[in-house]
DNA sequence: TATTGTTATACTCTATAACTATA
DNA sequence: TATAGTTATAGAGTATAACAATA
């Protein structure tokens, strides 16, 4: 245990990961979205698409549950990718759930996406080392390791930072 | 330079920096959030809070660019908050120009505010030893240390990640 | 002319609640 | 009863475009 400082507001918030996080997000969110505009998606497009690659053939609850949404907030998202062709609902494993894949045209999209966030990417670490970098995303990934113990966080009132 | 693998999309996805910094907010982003409505306030409103508490007689435009929010959204903000007695707008160094401070309320407000925080901050980074956040704090502010060296991102159609 | 604050309006995203059909 | 998807509605947050006062 670290002595923390008097709980006085400035001294302390320097120290709240999460909150730098969100500083820090805030920046690269900005410049990932200028970045995905010209293409007309949004970075929680882009992560759906990754998700659904990356589960081929996951239902939209799990998905919702990913993008930390509610089902209803999943339903738009699709349908709008569905218009753009780039994602299929086909049946799932029950008659009541949709399996979702990406389409050719999706998996084509989601590549240049990636690459346009690869380079806004590029910039906005530039103030890091490769080695810094390739630390940070050690830290980020086992950030992620948790699978969080209990409740049902989405659906019960729950958005992402703003 | 490190080689980077072919763009197929999955393979690259765990290198960007801003991807990852994303899915680790959407969690952390949303444990806060949770834990801020019991104060019935959010986090936007806490960094507003730290922002003014940290430039004492800001004005109202420069605390929008510290948010990447433009000039109208900035006045909701600040109408709610000054309704709780949290914030003031006093005069300012022009006439046309409001000088922003924290009233007593607002910094006890903001001094409860960041030790809910803190908790929530404990759970999200349990995953991490006390090195290692040492470590991703160092980073997470070198990665702020760039004051971006061109063009007007506010009002310019930015938001923040989603 | 440019800037600060302001207001009104519209849009996007999400939650909530209800409904249907499956399980 | 519980779950997956769906729909309609409402709310929060933000952008856009205007305007007034000041610089």
């Amino acid at each position: 245990m670290i002595a923390t400082p008097a709980i006085d507001g400035r001294s302390m918030l320097p120290r709240l990961v999460g909150f730098q996080l969100h500083l820090v997000t805030l920046r690269t969110g900005q410049a990932a979205r200028a970045a995905l505009a010209e293409m007309a998606t949004t970075p929680a497009k882009v992560t759906a698409m990754v998700y659904v690659a990356d589960h081929p053939g996951c239902d939209q609850t799990s998905l919702g549950r990913y993008l930390n949404i509610g089902r209803s907030a999943v339903m738009k998202l699709l349908n709008t990718m569905e218009v753009r062709g780039h994602v299929e609902r086909r049946e799932g494993r029950d008659l009541r759930s949709n399996a979702l894949y990406l389409t050719e045209a999706g998996e084509e999209f989601l590549g240049k996406a990636l690459a346009v966030l690869e380079r806004s990417d590029r910039e906005a670490t530039a103030t890091l080392t490769e080695a810094e970098q390739t630390q940070l995303l050690h830290l980020l990934h086992k950030l992620q390791a948790e699978p969080a113990p209990s409740s049902d966080a989405a659906e019960s009132g729950a958005r992402a930072y703003s």
